[in-house]
DNA sequence: TTTGATTTTGAGCGATCGTTCAATATATTA
DNA sequence: TAATATATTGAACGATCGCTCAAAATCAAA
């Protein structure tokens, strides 16, 4: 019995984020969307409930291939803090040019919805969160396989990865600076190390 | 000859700024504005000429009282380094509960507007280039009256404190954890004097 | 007090917004 | 192949968008 569906799911998902993560949530209309995962309004709304309900999923489906970009860094990296400087270094230098923003979507969420959508900003940063927590487990991960000493905090170090990580993004959000950001890259990294 | 007018141009860009720092430009419609500036639509376009036109100067406005509040702590500071770090803790800590965004309006207005709008962009790149100069004479000015080593670079430290600053404005945009700031904060501005 | 330049008003323009739903198309099961 | 359940379509809804402009109000100069 019934149809089956003609669209791939992410796919949508990911086209409808690359969208919203490029023109915020309040800058990209329905239509917008309509024209780049060529699907009607119904088939949208019966599939996804709202613009709201969309977007929620296109956030997800960022924050888990993300996650996914970092995981396969840090596999192809002799050890963690090189794959995470690595991971750095693509978000803010060569990523720069095929990204729709210089600057990751958890925090555009998050800075567009405080104050004005309460669900949508305990969302946006319950993912940061999480992304937090994953980059803690990377530093702990080094400390127990040896690469970092034994007295080295952890969650001292995640907190501080994600503020520096958050602030050259934003400090080279549409600019092409490469020389300078992979020397202050360098810096954040060695900073990091020293505590 | 003629009529005066009856508003104060001030104080409608104050009132038009806090609105577009909190929503955003795409989130905030002139209808939004028209009720809290107090001004029919007629008024604004004879006196602003376009939604962008008012934005642009309301961003102006944002920028210069931004740069007078860091003033004041400056000069009722017993140095600069402890003005600027005050500065710092104003804005992350005391300030969050009255400010429309935790986030500063130039970096929401970078982040909205790269890729979507290039003269908003390159005008609030502009902005925020002044505001790392300003901070970076703060250093020079620290250097030659010895509060710091000769050998300081205030360049290098004029880019890591607004790296640093928009981290920090990110990680705190939306949450009440003083007590993590304060820590934080510190941190950063022993970062910033050992290079 | 009249004149005249300027400001303010607010109804309303065409466009676009998020969303709905009856009609149509399609694939699966009997 | 016919019946049936689900998916897709796209015209169109009411609301809101940025913005305009003729009419009314206002104040300074003559």
């Amino acid at each position: 019995m019934a149809n089956t569906s003609k669209f791939n799911r992410d796919n949508v998902l990911h086209k409808a984020s690359q969208l919203f993560w490029g023109k915020g949530f309040a800058g990209t209309s329905i239509r917008d969307i309509q024209d780049t995962v060529n699907m009607r309004p119904g088939s949208i709304y019966a599939t996804f409930g709202s613009k709201e309900g969309l977007y929620k999923e296109s956030l997800l489906s960022y924050a888990q291939s993300m996650g996914r970009k970092l995981d396969t860094f840090l596999e192809n990296a002799t050890n963690p803090i090189e794959g995470l400087q690595q991971y750095v270094e693509f978000n803010i230098i060569e990523g720069a040019n095929c990204h729709p923003s210089g600057i990751c979507m958890l925090y555009k969420a998050s800075g567009e919805f405080n104050g004005q959508n309460p669900v949508l900003f305990e969302y946006s940063q319950a993912l940061i969160n999480s992304f937090e927590k994953k980059v803690t487990h990377v530093f702990a991960d080094a400390k127990q396989t040896g690469f970092i000493a034994n007295d080295f905090d952890e969650v001292n170090a995640g907190q501080q990865f994600i503020i520096l990580f958050t602030g050259l993004r934003n400090y080279f959000n549409g600019r092409n600076q490469p020389e300078l950001a992979k020397k202050l890259i360098d810096k954040m990294f060695t900073q990091l190390q020293t505590q």
